[in-house]
DNA sequence: ACGTTGACGTCAG
DNA sequence: TCTGACGCCAACG
């Protein structure tokens, strides 16, 4: 019974498109704050029959591809750029500018992390 | 069943 | 600013 899993999947697919979130992101919202690491496993072993789970549009906390170590960099790049995503050469994009939260609750608690 | 890896995040130097 | 250490935990062998 992999909760966790299933949680995961549910938030990621619940992002909207041209819309993106961090790793960390996730892990809060699928219910285990500082589980980013364990976002990107359930993430790695995607199969076929999860091709509905729009993957591209989770990013590191510093708003960079992460997935160049898989080497599904240039395709993540370019779902993302075909979602209207302005990403650089490099791999980085202007994070706050398309960061997705759920509901503004969780936008608030974010904002107690990220004080200004 | 168990040890290792790593699509991460945060904090101390 | 940059680097290294550490915690986290699902996948994989």
């Amino acid at each position: 019974m992999d909760r966790f899993r299933q949680a995961v999947l549910r938030v990621v697919r619940s992002v909207p498109p041209g819309r993106v979130v961090t790793y960390g992101q996730v892990a809060l919202l699928a219910g285990r704050p500082g589980a980013a690491r364990a976002v990107g496993a359930v993430l790695r072993g995607l199969q076929e029959a999860d091709g509905d789970v729009p993957w591209q549009r989770v990013v590191n906390a510093g708003g960079g591809i992460s997935t160049y170590k898989v080497g599904h960099g240039e395709l993540q790049a370019a779902l993302l750029r075909a979602e209207g995503v302005a990403v650089s050469p490099t791999g980085s994009l202007p994070l706050e500018r398309h960061r997705w939260w759920p509901d503004d609750a969780l936008e608030a608690l974010d904002r107690e992390r990220h004080p200004t």
